[in-house]
DNA sequence: AACCGGAGCAACCGCGCATCT
DNA sequence: CAGATGCGCGGTTGCTCCGGT
């Protein structure tokens, strides 16, 4: 196939996006989805290729992504994976809720790779190093003799694997990946290493509602609860959330297309200067204190940047400071439903549920994810 | 202060597969 | 059935930042 043909079409731009940009097609998702994407620049008037819309939406732009940096227990979570699916990043950015396969993949290229090589395993086949640095190697080699990929014996995920046999390997996991012990004892016969890395999202040893009852098979899950998740971690809110008033809202004013605040809680932010989040808007030479990532991290309203000026630095970088604890599990973008999934809209709907409602929808969309388990 | 090199990251490229016409 | 188009993935590039010299 080669190029696209979108990507031989001159007039096309190139390189960083800028605020605007990232406005515009947040802004036209929003309202009406991606559907084709080859439409989306023309539809939301970019002067990009569908493909650079796509890869801005999945990487940056999407709601449902977690910032800030991996944790240990995502890291270690990364390692068990590749060592299983090799370099799979989609498939490993599936069992990492928020995260994109490009952000595994750079984490893994520039950090996680560096890591193993200093601790004696080589990342591309996570066995030992030929001349394994001696105090790492010992450690090390325990730790990859039970991630061999290539050994039927050892790999608790190998098609040949019995059910029993995998459990009592995958205790050897622990406490990296806690539950995987209880999915494998679901005595799932292991055919496909698709449906069977897909169990790593809930024990379907489960009998009870699952919608309530599954569980999350590592640690990661449990941090990003709903409340995180749609509240900014922002120290000029409020931090009991029992005293939000979710009824607040502040719609998106579609019919002027001028939005009162992207996000909803754009209007709760108590105080002037809180609002004014620091980012100088990379027009014509103004400002460009604060990376563009800063500033979504911060959750400050578009609207509300683009009427900000002559802002300080010092004022970026405390407000950037805040963060939101985005976490859907939705990899496959073309699954994403903006009413279904974004927080703002479940906020606005006044829809917030518990915690087991929460896991409910999870687990719903999992269903429908791996329906064919 | 200037330079340099490594690390981290965002974005692009090229390919394969699926779907459409 | 074949070509065109759309989409997604993994690999690669190039830019920015930052610490060391």
């Amino acid at each position: 196939m080669g190029r696209h043909s979108c990507c031989y079409k001159q007039k096309l731009r190139k390189g960083l996006w800028s605020p605007e940009e990232d406005e515009k097609l947040l802004r036209h998702i929003t309202k009406y989805g991606h559907g084709c994407w080859s439409s989306v620049p023309k539809l939301a008037g970019l002067q990009r290729c569908g493909k650079s819309c796509r890869l801005r939406w999945i990487n940056y732009l999407r709601p449902d992504l977690k910032r800030g940096s991996f944790s240990p227990d995502e890291e270690n979570l990364i390692i068990e994976l590749h060592a299983v699916l090799g370099n799979k990043w989609s498939q490993i950015a599936a069992q990492l809720p928020g995260r994109t396969d490009n952000e595994i993949k750079n984490l893994w290229n520039s950090c996680i790779k560096k890591k193993l090589r200093q601790r004696g395993i080589d990342p591309n086949t996570h066995k030992p190093l030929s001349e394994p640095d001696a105090s790492t190697a010992t450690a090390s080699q325990d730790l990859d003799s039970k991630l061999d990929p290539t050994s039927s014996d050892n790999n608790p995920l190998s098609a040949s694997a019995s059910a029993s046999a995998s459990a009592s390997q995958l205790d050897l996991l622990e406490p990296t990946l806690p539950n995987l012990h209880s999915v494998v004892s679901a005595s799932v016969s292991v055919s496909d290493i698709q449906p069977l890395h897909s169990t790593l999202w809930f024990n379907q040893n489960q009998n009870q509602n699952p919608g309530t009852e599954f569980n999350m098979s590592s640690n990661l899950f449990k941090s990003n609860l709903p409340l995180d998740f749609i509240y900014p971690d922002n120290n000029n809110l409020s931090t009991s959330n029992s005293n939000r008033d979710i009824t607040n809202t502040n719609p998106i004013d579609y019919e002027n297309e001028t939005p009162l605040g992207l996000f909803p809680w754009s209007d709760v932010v108590p105080n002037k200067d809180a609002a004014q989040i620091g980012v100088g808007i990379g027009v014509d030479g103004v400002q460009e204190d604060l990376k563009w990532s800063d500033y979504l991290n911060g959750l400050m309203p578009v609207s509300s940047v683009l009427q900000t000026q002559n802002l300080t630095q010092t004022q970026s970088h405390n407000q950037s400071q805040g963060h939101l604890g985005l976490c859907s599990g939705v990899k496959d973008d073309t699954q994403f439903s903006i009413t279904g999934l974004n927080p703002w809209y479940q906020y606005q709907n006044q829809q917030f549920q518990p915690n087991s409602d929460m896991y409910s929808k999870e687990f719903q969309r999992l269903s429908s994810s791996f329906g064919h388990l």
